[in-house]
DNA sequence: CTGCGCGGCATTGTATACAATCCCCATATC
DNA sequence: GATATGGGGATTGTATACAATGCCGCGCAG
């Protein structure tokens, strides 16, 4: 399944810069020099350039003109703005979901959910983030639009960035709500899907915000 | 001044080349050559193949390794798709507009609503499209939520993207919705703006299905 | 002491050059 | 006749070169 990597010398680039802004290796404001990534990365100033402008469309760069690029800086209003996004984005993709039964993505769900219980429950916790992220992505998958998909997975890679930012806000995903979301989907109850959906990305969002404390 | 061109060459690109796809005249499907994009624009291919990078992000082109930028091929399927983005995007508008009261935007959403009225009720439809996008960019922009404007816009574009390609399914918007929708958010209702954003988003998209026949 | 100009360095913006790859089509082989 | 194959032109991917611009500090005048 490893597709050879051929042409992918920009592709490298983007997704480096991308994940070393998100995993808070570059802060915010931080300016990005194109030359000292070309070096660090061992390419030239071309790919990385062609990098930065789609890091300026993704939301994750700013780029003056004639100044370079430099990591935007989130504020605690933003991440509340994305988490209403978000809350918008995946209860839609729940109520979607829920009209397709699931689709072929049911299986896949169903084991995410049955190994982050387990994980959930034998107390090791550092195993959730990552199936928390699959599970919503599969059941954003799941719907069946691939432009929700698209936009959704923007504002998820932005909500990693707050995160990676504010760290210590980073609440205990309530894993146990995922059940209950999964159940209507698979009885096919749409409202409720994107009812409960919608409620544990509202929970999320006031984890983090208790997080000011 | 304004006549000396000063760093602009990249964005002068990008939206050359964006308002040629939107409007139709590049074909989805069509082959774009970076040479002939650069020669066309008189500049040299790099500006061209950031602008082409970014545009990939936006959803115009698609961007295959080694085969080069085509402008995307949005099906019918597709176009359902945006339209329940859309539809879930604009509903949360509504609402939080709601809340908001309308923010200060309310002034120039009752403006635009009573000029739309106005050209609406003279049969002056072609001025209808115009002041239909712009009630609803307001309306987000009332949303006071910039990241939920980002997505939006991005969705918009697409949206007028499949516009302009199936120009024969655009119906007549129904404009007596808007004074409805604005009258829940001046009420500060937000449940009602947005079950009446979404409805008024719906109604656009049967428009749309009907014209296949 | 303070404000202003000016010069040099760092960095970005754009162009050009060259290598890598793909696609088409003609030709050969069975 | 169908399929393999190889060569050449067209196009993309990457690197390098050079011009344009902004930034910063130093000196100098008031």
């Amino acid at each position: 399944m490893a597709v050879t990597v051929r042409h992918a010398l920009f592709e490298t680039a983007l997704d480096k810069i991308r994940a070393d802004i998100v995993s808070g290796r570059y802060k915010p404001g931080q300016r990005l020099v194109e030359d000292r990534l070309a070096q660090e990365l061992g390419i030239s100033r071309n790919p990385v350039r062609e990098a930065l402008k789609a890091l300026e469309v993704e939301g994750f760069v700013e780029l003056n003109p004639g100044r370079g690029a430099s990591v935007v800086a989130i504020s605690l209003d933003e991440a509340d703005e994305i988490f209403v996004v978000r809350e918008s984005l995946e209860s839609t993709a729940a109520r979607l979901a829920a009209k397709n039964l699931g689709g072929s993505q049911l299986g896949e769900l169903e084991a995410v959910l049955k190994r982050g219980t387990k994980a959930a429950n034998a107390g090791r916790i550092k195993e959730l983030p990552d199936l928390n992220t699959e599970f919503h992505r599969l059941l954003v998958i799941a719907s069946g639009n691939s432009n929700l998909l698209k936009v959704w997975t923007m504002i998820r890679d932005k909500m990693e960035f707050v995160y990676s930012i504010h760290v210590e806000r980073r609440g205990l995903s309530s894993w146990g709500e995922h059940a209950a979301i999964l159940e209507a989907v698979k009885t096919g109850d749409p409202e409720l899907a994107a009812l409960l959906a919608g409620r544990h990305i509202s929970n999320a969002q006031a984890a983090f915000s208790a997080g000011a404390d």
